[in-house]
DNA sequence: TTCCGTGCAAACAATTTGCAATAGA
DNA sequence: TCTATTGCAAATTGTTTGCACGGAA
């Protein structure tokens, strides 16, 4: 069940000074084992299947160290509570600010864009932290026939 | 002092069933008269410059109705508090995560990205309610040569 | 043995809500 | 008058922090 992922990460955090503690390793698991973007909570909840006595804090504080150490980011899709996962390859979110349905589109898809924006600008915009948020086709759809 | 667009928006909330108070007047002039983007906080300091009583619960309510009635709106400059202005010309933001300055760019400079993705996925994205993140030129320059 | 990590409870910021008092139309 | 609006205080949500105890190294 562990894998490769998982054990990198706890080398690097022994590496960096820190200690390989259980509920770090649970939350590790959790992400690796989990395709989709996980708030706080569902950390909480996933880990609690295998130790029910973690501490939200405690879930929080890991994966706060696990940013620091760049193992692990958080993204904003839309409105509500930040999302985790695992670092690995990078891609987008459009969000859906009516049904909240997200569509994942490449990194490469931006590219046209951000190069406009840093001949114009200088400006580098990275659409990973944040989301792009909008209209899918289906509510675009349910809004242009109501 | 009262502008057009004042009267405009009073005229909306009366004709909608609303009352026009003394203080939804306040928050829509305070609004008017700021060429930036206000949080709620910052609506509710400028508004007790006139009448020092305002309730911050009135400014919110007061915001929200006037974005029921398309009057207003808010947007999100990455992390931090809405901020709100009145309904006018569209322009999206550039917002550094670094130092947390703010370009703002004209709506046709998304098309582009608009159309692709609109034919690619169907999404319609709106860059109007959640601003793009990334790094402002000086921000850019001053990682590079760290 | 030494600190690092954790649980717990309290603090936090931004926002929302219930309810009784007040003030527009 | 009659009901929308307000003030006030308390509740909410997501997240952070202080502190004393307990467990990795």
């Amino acid at each position: 069940m562990s894998s490769q992922r998982v054990e990198a990460a706890i080398e690097v955090i022994r590496s960096s000074g820190g200690r390989a503690t259980v509920d770090r390793r649970a939350v590790i698991e959790v992400l690796d084992g989990n395709p989709d973007h996980l708030t706080a909570d569902e950390v909480a909840d996933a880990v609690r299947a295998s130790h029910p006595d973690v501490n939200l804090a405690t879930i929080y504080r890991t994966l706060e160290l696990l940013e620091r150490l760049e193992l692990a980011f958080h993204v904003h899709l839309g409105h509500g509570p930040s999302r985790w996962h695992l670092a690995g390859e990078v891609h987008h979110h459009l969000v859906c600010e009516r049904c909240g349905s997200v569509v994942e589109v490449p990194d490469a898809t931006f590219d046209p864009l951000r190069r406009q924006l840093l001949d114009a600008t200088g400006f580098a915009v990275d659409p990973h932290h944040f989301s792009l948020v909008g209209r899918c086709a289906d509510c675009v759809e349910r809004d242009r026939t109501r």
